[in-house]
DNA sequence: ATCGACTAGGGTAATTTGGGGG
DNA sequence: TATGTCCAAATTACCCTAGTCG
């Protein structure tokens, strides 16, 4: 089934989301602060995924009709099966509806996260042969919406600096409890 | 072979894709601003390279669907600059038209696999830390129709085997000159 | 019979520019 | 003063509706 939702916005409906006149908008959009194109005729269109990026760094408050709605979808990117095991079950008793893919290796990991679109990425930030700092920062380039959780085997306070500079949301530190877990997630998602 | 069809879209769908009304689409198409044919009955018609076109004329972000285009997309994977640039010279010197993206570890190769979905693959089989064997077979299994031409250090039969087993349609050792290379690459795209 | 594109027109809304108040 | 935002006015791009036609 294929949503009917409207993609795009004028600029007198972003200035409703946010809570001020059209010009003030317009302004915006000149100044590059947020995202925006133009029709044949000049007038502006917002794309959503710019309007939430643009919310979403000024820590606006986002409506409903702004989020997609597709609920919670959840990449988990380790190659450790006992973790891809651990958080399935654990996400088995969350009250939240979800969905679940996982990637073992940082090409699946690239591929799932064009094809799956996931809302929460979880990754470990320390996987064989993959730098997941610089993943954080490529997912977090591309998409300022998408939550990420770091899991690390090191719970040392320079590797949670280097996760959160890097632009993850939240990290866990091996090893940590089912309910340390699904806390986290529900937290992270709460807004999904 | 998959190949998509050459495209015509309706005044409704590219008022979808430009984010308004098909009465506006309309007007581009009156005033000029637009390409378009008419059907016996009087309908529009607006053959994707004119949507593209006109899109890229007034800067509105293109759709993957109208940026797909038939000519040959080439995905280097590798993260040897000095190849890089060789193969970018190289196909500066090939008699056919090309687009060229880059990838420089697995993550970016699945990613831009997805995005850019190029139709030749040329993949360095010993990138550190990425199995190469396994992204051809990964690659392959996914969609029959790309090719895979894959560059080895080592040019020994064992390496050979192992390449084509993995489901590649060709390899070239290093090193190799610069005619060899755009033989074995006019070669694979002859049917694109 | 249904669906979708067409025309024509009046109504709505986005644009620019300039100016005022916090 | 400098800045960001709001407001007003004129222009025009765009939307919507109804009825026709493919």
């Amino acid at each position: 089934m294929v949503s009917k939702m409207k993609k795009v916005y004028t600029t007198r409906q972003v200035g409703n989301f946010c809570g001020v006149d059209l010009t003030t908008v317009i302004n915006w959009v000149k100044q590059g602060k947020i995202n925006a194109y133009k029709t044949a005729g000049g007038h502006r269109r917002i794309p959503r995924q710019d309007l939430r990026n643009f919310m979403e760094e000024y820590s606006m408050p986002i409506p409903d009709e702004i989020r997609e709605t597709e609920g919670l979808k959840i990449l988990v990117v380790d190659d450790d099966p006992n973790i891809l095991t651990l958080i399935s079950n654990a996400m088995k008793r969350s009250p939240k509806d979800y969905k679940l893919a996982t990637a073992a290796d940082g090409f699946e990991a690239g591929s799932k996260l064009e094809r799956f679109k996931p809302n929460l990425v979880i990754l470990d930030i320390r996987l064989p042969g993959i730098d997941g700092y610089s993943i954080i920062k490529k997912i977090r380039k591309e998409d300022k919406g998408k939550k990420i959780l770091a899991i690390t085997a090191y719970g040392d306070n320079e590797t949670k600096d280097k996760i959160l500079a890097a632009g993850a949301d939240g990290y866990l530190a091996k090893p940590f409890s089912i309910d340390e877990f699904i806390g986290t997630v529900l937290d992270m998602s709460k807004n999904i």
